[in-house]
DNA sequence: ATAATTATCGGTAACGTACCCGGAAAGTTA
DNA sequence: TAACTTTCCGGGTACGTTACCGATAATTAT
């Protein structure tokens, strides 16, 4: 209300306040030794009354803190890791007040090298890292490792829940799942069959989404059955002769939930055998080859995982904690977000160029 | 691959490196005149080589800026402008190397006292304002005034597209109709007819939508008739009695969707008159008294226009301009979210108290 | 009692940058 | 040549904070 003077009330503002030096009053407002308890309660009022709020770029300045974050990232699935390392990268250069080097290595897939780039980086001394955990159960040790020299550890797109990460982002897997199962059930008025085709069971999620999917058509859903589960391992051809095996010993499912990105070759498949219209599909990401089958109606819908938003928000919550010391919320699960024919034109602007898959 | 000396590489270590002054090595990085131009290539060349990257918390202490912003939001729609509010106050909180202020002011409800409250400000010199036009067209003049005097204004939740505002975030009001229409054309096989119960045709999109409704319902939903268009201008008595009329006249049309956050008159309109099961619902904005509804299945879909999402990144993105300079995208359309019964928890976080209306 | 130790505080350099001021060098005019 | 203008550059100060070194007062040991 005092409008009067809107000065910025600092450190020296307070000791001129509390007629005391500048050295007196930090060491009260930062609980370090050396400070008559009185002085120090009066100090913290003042600070109180004045709105008294820290430089933090004259701090930085001061600590010369230099940011030192590695990001872990596969080359795989490119549609997703593109796109979130771009995240990574926006947020990084919106960060002000403190200078971050950010440095991005790869590793050829989820599960494969990545254990040998965490073994390399425990010797350099990063500030922050950001990870894919493949396996999550191989990584523990390495994070323990991590966070004991002090180094922040947060997990992208994947979790390694029993871990000692500070923090996890991703979208919520069975939730995809569950949406995917939701969508079929509430579209699909009759007794049917329906099948999933899936990446690796063992990684990046795709046991949680075939839980969550089995989950909410037994109860959401009671009148389709889940028929089969097809792994592809991230292998076109794989995918492409699965596809072709299902229809054969099942020649017409009501639909199909694809949980990998992997989803081309499935869509060429069934097409090949004239099923595009009267199957309904859902997948999962979103790339350029995947727009006309949107388009064309011949996907009920894509779930999105956001990977720039996951990389923004995973930068973020790092270099939040090692900033400011604040800790944001440990788990972040995002909504997956449901693209449909109508809101696909919202989605087409960060749009990776191609799907690379190994 | 340097890696003997990581030292922090400043203008100082330019200026030692080539032999001049600090102040000269400052000037020629800043294209500042007074400066010999092949001095200036001179030092470009060595602070590309020694690899310079500015110390901005050194720069923001020294320039000490301190950004005065005031966001004007209505208090009406508060299940919508309270987390919007929450999300400006989690990106100020966010912001590091400058200092700023943010004013937050309120007015009753979209269209009134906006401009009263506009004209205050121009009197006070603010860096940026954020604001929410009810009615576009009257706030053009005011906004010019703000942007001729150097003040930045963001408009956010709606927009002022033919106004001198500096950038504007909000979902795509036409998709998010389009979704509707797409949704219940699919969920509906047979013919049937659709009505929709909208706030104010002239204000917050509300007719954005329903034009993207009716276009979408007729390409990608022709066996559904557009039978009726209900304004309630955000009154929930209005909007009960509405209702009843709309089912007195029409006992049983297929889907209803409601473009306004006033959906809970409707649903006691419904509920009372055994139509709950019966016809497919799709409403608008997320609030805790919508959520046994939304569990039960009487809600097809809810549309949420994500405010926390939207104060976050108007803020930021007058921030990123007032501070570094750089002019994000002018306009921001977000994707609604598509909440349906098995993704429901995943936005049960930040969700607001209550649903204060009118 | 004095000396030694501790508790409490004041003063100040430095972090890297931006900007102002004055001086030197070069060029221009009388 | 002298006086002046223009161009170019070096030196210095200040931003708010932290960390360190002394200085003084209070307490304890001898």
């Amino acid at each position: 209300m005092t409008d009067g003077t809107p000065k910025t009330v600092g450190i020296k503002q307070i000791a001129a306040a509390a007629g005391i030096s500048i050295g007196t009053v930090d060491r009260a407002l930062h609980n370090r030794p050396g400070v008559n308890p009185k002085t120090r309660s009066r100090v913290l009022k003042i600070a109180e009354k004045l709105g008294y709020r820290p430089n933090l770029a004259a701090r930085s300045l001061k600590l010369n803190r230099r940011l030192r974050i590695v990001a872990h990232l596969p080359r795989q699935i490119a549609s997703f890791f593109d796109p979130l390392r771009e995240g990574v990268r926006e947020a990084a250069a919106a960060i002000r007040g403190v200078t971050v080097d950010v440095t991005f290595r790869t590793y050829p897939h989820l599960g494969d090298g990545d254990l040998k780039l965490l073994e390399e980086d425990l010797e350099r001394d990063y500030d922050g890292i950001l990870m894919t955990p493949g396996n999550p159960s191989q990584v523990e040790s390495a994070i323990r490792r991590f966070t004991e020299r002090g180094t922040a550890v947060v997990c992208v797109a994947s979790d390694a829940p029993r871990s000692s990460r500070l923090a996890s982002v991703s979208v919520d897997a069975a939730i995809s799942g569950s949406i995917a199962a939701e969508l079929l059930g509430t579209v699909l008025h009759s007794e049917g069959t329906v099948a999933t085709i899936t990446g690796d069971l063992n990684t990046f999620d795709h046991g949680e989404k075939l839980r969550g999917f089995a989950a909410t058509l037994a109860t959401m859903a009671p009148h389709l059955t889940l028929i089969s589960t097809i792994e592809t391992h991230d292998s076109p051809k794989e995918a492409y002769r699965a596809t072709l095996a299902l229809l054969k010993r099942n020649p017409s499912p009501a639909g199909i939930y694809v949980s990998t990105a992997n989803s081309i070759p499935v869509l060429r498949a069934l097409e090949e055998n004239g099923m595009c219209g009267r199957v309904q599909l859902i997948t999962t990401d979103l790339f350029a080859e995947l727009i006309p089958s949107i388009e064309s109606g011949a996907i009920l819908a894509t779930l999105y995982q956001r990977p720039f938003t996951q990389g923004k928000l995973a930068f973020e919550t790092l270099c939040r904690f090692l900033v400011d010391g604040v800790q944001l919320e440990p788990v972040t699960r995002l909504a997956p977000h449901i693209i449909l024919r109508s809101n696909l034109p919202l989605f087409l602007e960060r749009l990776p160029a191609g799907l690379e898959m190994g």
